[in-house]
DNA sequence: ATGATATCGATAACATATTATCGATATCAT
DNA sequence: ATGATATCGATAATATGTTATCGATATCAT
């Protein structure tokens, strides 16, 4: 793992989201300036765990005054990212796959799903939410001309890999798969594993903790 | 944190829904024995953390042949409670709910979602994928009548709380929110946040350093 | 003005998770 | 049988992430 001067660890680069919407509410509160010790309560934080993320943001907070809200969303937000939209593909118009392609809310998160792809004819060339499905023998050519970076994968986990290996081959960096399947890539590429199964072992974890 | 003499770290914990998936793989080829060796190489993690995380599971390994898969997808599956179903109640059958609702993969991880909840009525009182849609008001009634212990948010992130609340009320002990929304709960309750902005900000990252 | 206090930012201590090392043992080939 | 090798399990070293401590500073009340 490369040790970048200005990387920031991924636990941290996970709240920040958090972060985001609760500041967010503040605002929305009318609040204008908070401390990393409010924050921390309110989010079940330490607050020396905050201050360092908010440290990593640029923002600079003053004693007694804490850190401006505004000055933090507009920071964070540049951070993550959701300033500069992302263009997306999803493979796999299903259930779960139709409901990613029917949310509004990614819209907000900088990602924007433009296209689809399935096998099943019965449910090609219609619209999902203003985003057209096509054929899967399609993907290769529209993809690459599109040139898309994010791939988001919903199919069966029996054709994830190959699903895969076409998103990468179409020129795609980063792979958001839903698929409870392990996918092989290249170095190059980034895979986020949307991990359903493993946030259930933790629940039921929790609950036989419980009993 | 409590230390139990018993209790699995929770990035091991998470880790196994893999080795298992791809335990069956490796059986659905006929593979009887593996080593933590080739486990390590093929899902792309040290041979010795695979060690540590199978010897968390009770089988042991023979030098030279590896350990038996079988076993270790028996044992997998009893720590992860996926023999001992969970029955849980779904609340907000929206575009991701009714998702939820129909996905038929949960019942291999121990879930199984058996009602459901909305506030709009012209959704209530159908029936998706076999389970009843009802309206919010009769969520304390039937929950606890149910004995239901896991809650599943999937409403908008200002209602969040809210249901929250009515489901820790209603007997729940374990939450898998989805809503992007920060829940306050008692110590005794447990919250999964099922984060995709968080996924999202490491996608994200991801391609900013590639550019 | 002055002192009390909330808060910051930096550094140090600690905890947890990952990786490296190494002796022991089961299997295989000779 | 014997030696070579793959693999295990245990312990030690390292890396990463979290929490505690502390001096410095801005604001507020007197």
């Amino acid at each position: 793992m490369r040790t970048n001067i200005d990387s920031i660890s991924k636990p941290a680069l996970r709240r920040m989201p958090h972060y985001l919407n609760y500041l967010y509410e503040k605002k929305n509160d009318g609040v204008t300036h908070i401390s990393s010790t409010v924050i921390a309560e309110e989010l079940d934080l330490n607050p020396v765990k905050v201050r360092k993320d908010l440290a990593r943001t640029g923002v600079i907070g003053k004693p007694k005054t804490g850190f401006d809200v505004d000055e933090l969303i507009l920071n964070i937000t540049e951070l993550l990212g959701y300033n500069n939209s992302h263009e997306a593909v999803l493979v796999g118009a299903g259930q779960l796959g139709r409901a990613l392609l029917s949310y509004k809310g990614f819209a907000s998160y900088g990602l924007n799903i433009v296209v689809a792809f399935d096998t099943d004819e019965s449910i090609c060339n219609r619209k999902i939410n203003g985003k057209k499905v096509f054929h899967l023998s399609k993907i290769k050519e529209l993809v690459s001309r599109l040139k898309l970076r994010i791939g988001v994968i919903t199919v069966p986990a029996k054709n994830a890999q190959d699903i895969c290996d076409l998103l990468i081959e179409s020129g795609v960096l980063a792979i958001w798969n839903f698929a409870p399947a392990h996918l092989k890539v290249p170095d190059n590429i980034l895979v986020q594993n949307e991990n359903m199964a493993a946030s259930l072992a933790i629940l039921s974890q929790h609950l036989k903790e419980k009993r």
